[in-house]
DNA sequence: GTCTATATCATGATAGAC
DNA sequence: GTCTATCATGATATAGAC
């Protein structure tokens, strides 16, 4: 994974990978078929792990805000602790690797932030405005701001931004 | 431009845009060198005009919220008019064929709008905030409405959410 | 299941005629 | 400046011993 986001899907060779691993070349299309099953595996079990964080927060909070604004503190302390996990799931194209595509923000875990976001609506919370306008406006920001640290743009750590950000967001679509 | 968003840097090889442009591949290593510097002039070309957009909004328009929502329908606009050279100033990682990097958050038309901000912030238009938060807040859900309309999720043209977008925006940072 | 050795092909880049 | 032909390298993937 660390390859793949540092170089690229194609910038990465498997035998980079078999130096990188200590794995014989020969295990390695033994498990995963083609490279680019390495990067599908890696793939899945990435979304994998960002739906159940999702959804254990949605279990949880009650209400859209606190679910939401629990949903960023999570992407913030996940970017800091494995920021080339972070990486991977929102900056690599995985139609290199995934032919018939399907666009990460189709993924599991981006339908279910709609999902709350929908609740959020229905319930009166969120003001009734399109439901994707909603929700880049709910956590466009905190992606950036994500962004921006993975550039190595961002002087702080951004768990100490969060008060800003979601205060800020939060303006945004308060009913 | 068209085959480097397509498939990535990597994933195009010279033969490919020798294949696409009717060009010889004599000439394209005459007029560039190296593979690298073809994205290089392309990210060149792409960087001067979205900094001539900017700054002719900048030039236009009087107090940040005025040019930011300028800035806004222009992207907007942009992005239905040419799709292609969007995407190639957002998602495609130039780190490939600029080895010292710099990341485009960092480019001279993303400066300006910070500094835009920063006068926002000054004059008491915009609500006193790390800028970096306030940047993100005012640019994050447009930012994010594009690449989702890239990625082909998006039902309508962009502008038809412009009002929409920025009124939650605005309202996140106004003060 | 893991390994080494190898086949096959595409890539970035160059040479040199015109 | 443009072109064709070619080189050297490194890529994905496979074969087959253990």
């Amino acid at each position: 994974m660390a390859l793949f986001v540092e170089r690229g899907y194609f910038g990465t060779s498997v035998h980079d990978i078999v130096r990188a691993s200590n794995v014989s070349i020969g295990s390695i299309y033994h498990h995963f078929g083609d490279k680019a099953g390495i990067a599908r595996a890696l793939y899945a079990a990435q979304t994998a792990r960002m739906d159940a964080l999702i959804a254990g927060i949605a279990a949880r909070h009650p209400g859209a805000a606190a679910r939401c604004r629990a949903i960023v503190e999570a992407l913030f302390r996940l970017t800091e602790d494995d920021p080339v996990a972070m990486e991977f799931m929102l900056h690599v194209k995985h139609r290199e690797f995934i032919p018939d595509e399907k666009p990460v923000c189709s993924s599991k875990p981006f339908e279910a932030m709609r999902r709350i976001v929908v609740e959020g609506i229905a319930r009166g919370e969120i003001r009734p405005v399109d439901v994707m306008v909603a929700s880049t406006s709910l956590f466009g920001s905190a992606l950036r701001m994500i962004t921006a640290r993975l550039d190595g743009v961002l002087p702080k750590p951004l768990p100490e931004y969060l008060d800003e950000v979601w205060e800020a967001s939060w303006r945004a679509v308060a009913a």
